[in-house]
RNA sequence: CGCGGGGUGGAGCAGUCUGGAAGCUCGUCGGGCUCAUAACCCGAAGGUCACAGGUUCAAAUCCUGUCCCCGCAA
């Protein structure tokens, strides 16, 4: 099929491998604006962009794709289908409407759960035990379009953001690649959302990741996870961050103490929080290198009792 | 030139301001103690103090430049 291909991030790069893989005409690969990024503040391309230019497609990055220049920049390319994977920006319906076979999403999660921006940590957060990827064919709502398959994805007891979004990729990719071939034979089922069961989920900001002592030990342990690798669950200790990046959840302990230091040795730093122990086993304090906890205590005085605040 | 922290035996750090013998907590290896041990005791190996210049009688430490790592911000 003559595809355009929408998407930003590593989630996507995946998939669009993928349908290149499968012999199909990606035309044109749409992806965010290269921004400032990281410490010096050069530019970066979006991780879609790199892989198209190594594959030898036209990139475009739009700042607003619904603006009628974008619109009719696209439609010259004629595309028989439209695949959006983490793209970033909404499409309006002259953009829905250009293929003959719709838009087609790869969504990372099992809709109507989770739609919106950041479903794969907020699985791992909310300790679901089961998570996956839908693809639908998109309408003018936000991830409301009519799903087309799913594939599942059990979770691990050790399951990370991180660790989820590379399986849930890769899952993605292929499952897309399979929708699209329904469509293309025609075998393709459209079935609607069940509005009633339908959960949104809005963007990961960093503020979520300041751990709150006074929740369980259990829900701190699954925020570590599930902001692990970005943008990391963290405390701080003394007056500096301390991000943490791997933790363990032990029953017990005084929660009148939530947020203090209960106990510290050559090998173990356990934090009492509001139900139950958190012992900490791999953690970064600010300008250092992350390193497990006994790496960690080596260098780094602490008293038993020690407060943690947000 | 966005702001800031850092690069010291295998690991994590101190020492740098106020130049003058390479240190701490571990790990490793050997030995001892013990019913036994991740515990304890004794001993040993292992470092161009990121790199390159400069100042000095003398530089991990002061000056200049470069590379690399990390936190914030975006």
């Amino acid at each position: 099929m003559r595809v355009i291909f929408m998407g930003t991030p590593d989630f996507a790069v995946g998939t669009l491998e993928e349908i290149i893989k499968a012999g199909h005409d990606v035309v044109l690969a749409v992806t965010q604006p290269d921004k400032p990024k990281g410490r010096g503040k050069a530019m970066q391309a979006p991780p879609v962009k790199e892989c198209a230019l190594s594959h030898g497609i036209e990139v475009y990055q739009p700042n607003r794709v619904r603006k009628t220049e974008c619109i009719e920049y696209l439609a010259k390319y004629q595309p028989e289908i439209i695949i959006v994977a983490a793209f970033g920006q909404i499409l309006p319906k002259e953009i829905l409407d250009m293929p003959k076979y719709g838009c087609v999403n790869v969504h990372a999660s099992l809709l109507p759960k989770y739609r919106g921006a950041a479903p794969i940590q907020w699985s791992v957060i909310n300790g679901d035990t089961v998570s996956g990827v839908t693809t639908m064919r998109m309408d003018v709502g936000l991830d409301t379009g009519d799903m087309i398959e799913k594939a599942e994805v059990v979770l691990a007891e050790d399951e990370t953001g991180g660790s989820l979004f590379d399986r849930l990729a890769e899952v993605g990719a292929k499952l897309c690649v399979h929708t699209m071939k329904c469509i293309e034979e025609g075998t393709a089922v459209y079935t609607p959302q069940k509005e009633d069961e339908a959960t949104h989920v809005g963007m990961i900001s960093k503020q979520l990741g300041n751990i709150n002592w006074e929740e369980s030990a259990a829900v701190i342990e699954r925020l570590v996870r599930g902001l692990n690798p970005w943008p990391s669950a963290y405390t701080k200790l003394n007056g500096k961050t301390l991000k943490i990046w791997k933790a363990a959840v032990e029953e017990g302990g005084n929660a009148q103490l939530a947020g203090t230091v209960c106990t510290v040795n050559k090998k173990e730093l356990k934090i009492q929080t509001g139900d139950g122990i958190l012992s900490l086993q791999e953690v970064q304090l600010e300008g250092k290198k992350r390193m497990d906890v006994e790496a960690f205590l080596r260098g780094y005085e602490i008293e038993e009792g020690t407060k943690l605040s947000m």
